[in-house]
RNA sequence: CGGGAAGUGGCGCAGUUGGUUAGCGCGCUGCGUUAGGGACGCAGAGGCCGGGUGUUCGAGUCACCUCUUCCCGACCA
């Protein structure tokens, strides 16, 4: 199955190339681990950006854009910020290139050496706050609501086709609050936003929940997840929402006035997505065939393929095709109409369907005749001959059947990959076979740990919407009681 | 940084105990026949075999060095 990222399978090379090349530098390659993204995978990430971008600013954010540069001195005023980042920051000592004496080619020139380093931001809760230091003087300066679109650059050891790349695309909410409540809804609120966007529009079920002591973001009083599944059975943390308590507001200085005239440091949050998400999506609906896109995120809808033998065919039904083409545009639907004479029907089905093209419309002489198409959908590979006449809404319709059942599939998936889990020893059993396990824990990180040393799985999260056991129980490893139970599996 | 594996046309690979002109599939170019599930024929283009140094009459093949990539760990969204 084309589940892996990195298979190598031909089959499956073929159709992440078509979103996706790594970046391929022969020599001295220091830019690997980051990908380029072809124009088919960029459209699948801006309609990602583009539903998230509406539902931040129907929920009150703007979006603005601060410095890719960080100052080495700002990443070390939060403690357990800089101890999360330190070990993976690309740094900047230089500005200026000069020829080699020996005519060798370019060297750094070392008179250009830079007073203070810059770090390439790997997040930019630091710079943010730094700014936000003069933008917040008073309660009516609150609540700062912020997003930003921006790349960011982790030097991780190891890296990993859309999950983990050295550079990566995301956005960052970033917002300051008077109280510590209001500040703890905004963090629930977009980590809700983010549950939404994966299940209704990525089609991707996920658990909302806190992350233990141990997960949580570098410099975080509480982080908020979604937790999806991979067919795999692997956890995929697709999105993170943090209560920042007061650490930044202290560590920069950030205080207000507040009505009463007195100052007070205000409270933060930070939320992000990623291009990891692209590797959800990839990952928790692709078959055999390649991608299934769920319609509200393809950037193509329909995909129409002419079936003819002589130009003459060719012209009939390239026309008929426009009309209908035309049809289904005004009712909002992206479609393509891929009249290449130099391939055959089979081999353009065969490459729409890698690309995970929710609806394939095939024309021949015989539909001509008949006023019917052949219509084939992705999720079930099913074809059906479909008459002309009230296309646009019969495809309308199904894009809706589609969207429905690809999160069914896929939460039938997890439904069935889940399970309570009461003794070690099952626990040891299923973890191996890619379940999401529901388990007592005692609530130590001394537990936790262990677990993860012998079994490789972590809490993934402690569930806050579906999956909720708030009851009594004992500790799956320990035996300590507990109160809930906490979802542990293998993550990627 | 530890443990494995691998570097040969754009991609995926073969290449025997060293032997002469380095092959195959896909893709690409041209022409023709085809066309309702990845077509076929013919003719072409494209490679100093990751780099270096040795051994040898002779190195893709052997030795040493080096660089890079991938997988498994440590790290992580």
């Amino acid at each position: 199955m084309a589940k892996e990222l990195t298979s190598r399978s031909d089959n499956y090379s073929q159709w992440y190339n078509d979103l996706v090349v790594k970046a391929d530098l022969a020599e001295n390659s220091a830019v690997r681990g980051c990908m380029v993204i072809k124009p088919y995978g960029y459209a699948i990430w801006e309609k990602m950006q583009h539903t998230l971008d509406k539902m931040f600013k129907d929920t009150g954010h703007s979006n603005a854009y601060f410095p890719l540069f960080i100052p080495k001195s700002f990443l070390s005023k939060e403690a357990e910020h800089v101890e999360g980042f330190a070990k993976e920051c690309a740094v900047v000592t230089h500005h200026r290139l000069m020829n080699n004496p020996d005519g060798s080619g370019v060297v750094v020139d070392p008179a250009a050496k830079l007073e203070e380093e810059l770090i390439i931001r790997p997040t930019s809760e630091t710079i943010i706050w730094n700014t936000y230091k003069n933008w917040i003087k008073s309660w009516r300066d609150l609540p700062l609501l912020i997003n930003q679109w921006a790349n960011v650059v982790r030097w991780e050891m190891r890296t990993r086709l859309f999950l983990r790349t050295a550079e990566f695309l995301w956005q960052e909410g970033h917002t300051a609050h008077a109280t510590a409540a209001e500040a703890v809804a905004e963090a629930e609120k977009m980590v809700g936003v983010y549950a939404k966007f994966a299940r209704e529009f990525m089609a991707v079920p996920v658990i909302v929940g806190h992350k233990s002591e141990s997960e949580r973001f570098a410099g975080a009083i509480d982080t908020y997840c979604i937790e999806a599944m991979m067919q795999d059975g692997k956890a995929l943390q697709a999105g993170t929402s943090h209560f920042l308590g007061q650490n930044f507001a202290k560590a920069f200085d950030v205080q207000y006035a507040n009505k009463e005239g007195n100052l007070e440091y205000v409270w933060a949050t930070s939320w992000g997505v990623s291009t990891r998400l692209m590797g959800a999506l990839i990952m928790a609906h692709s078959d055999d065939n390649g991608l299934v896109l769920p319609p509200k995120l393809a950037p193509i809808h329909v995909v129409m393929v002419p079936i003819f033998k002589t130009p003459e065919e060719h012209s009939a039904l390239v026309e008929k095709m426009e009309s209908l083409k035309a049809d289904m545009e005004a009712k909002g639907l992206s479609v393509k109409i891929d009249d290449r004479d130099n391939l055959r029907p089979g081999f353009k089905f065969a490459e729409w369907e890698l690309k995970g093209v929710p609806c394939r419309i095939a024309m021949g002489p015989r539909d001509l005749a008949s006023g019917t198409v052949e219509l084939a959908r992705r999720d079930t590979l099913t074809k059906d001959s479909v008459p002309q006449e009230g296309i646009a809404e019969y495809v309308l319709k199904l894009m809706d059947d589609i969207q429905d059942n690809i999160y069914k599939k896929a939460l039938d998936f997890r439904e069935a990959h889940t399970i309570k889990v009461d003794t070690w020893d099952e626990f040891k059993e299923k973890i191996e076979q890619g379940y999401f396990l529901l388990c007592h824990w005692d609530g130590t990180t001394e537990t936790e740990l262990k677990i993860q040393e012998e079994t490789k799985a972590t809490i993934r999260c402690i569930p806050s919407d579906s999956f909720v056991c708030e009851e009594p129980g004992k500790c799956v490893y320990s035996g300590k009681p507990s109160a809930r139970r906490v979802v542990f599996a293998k993550a990627y």
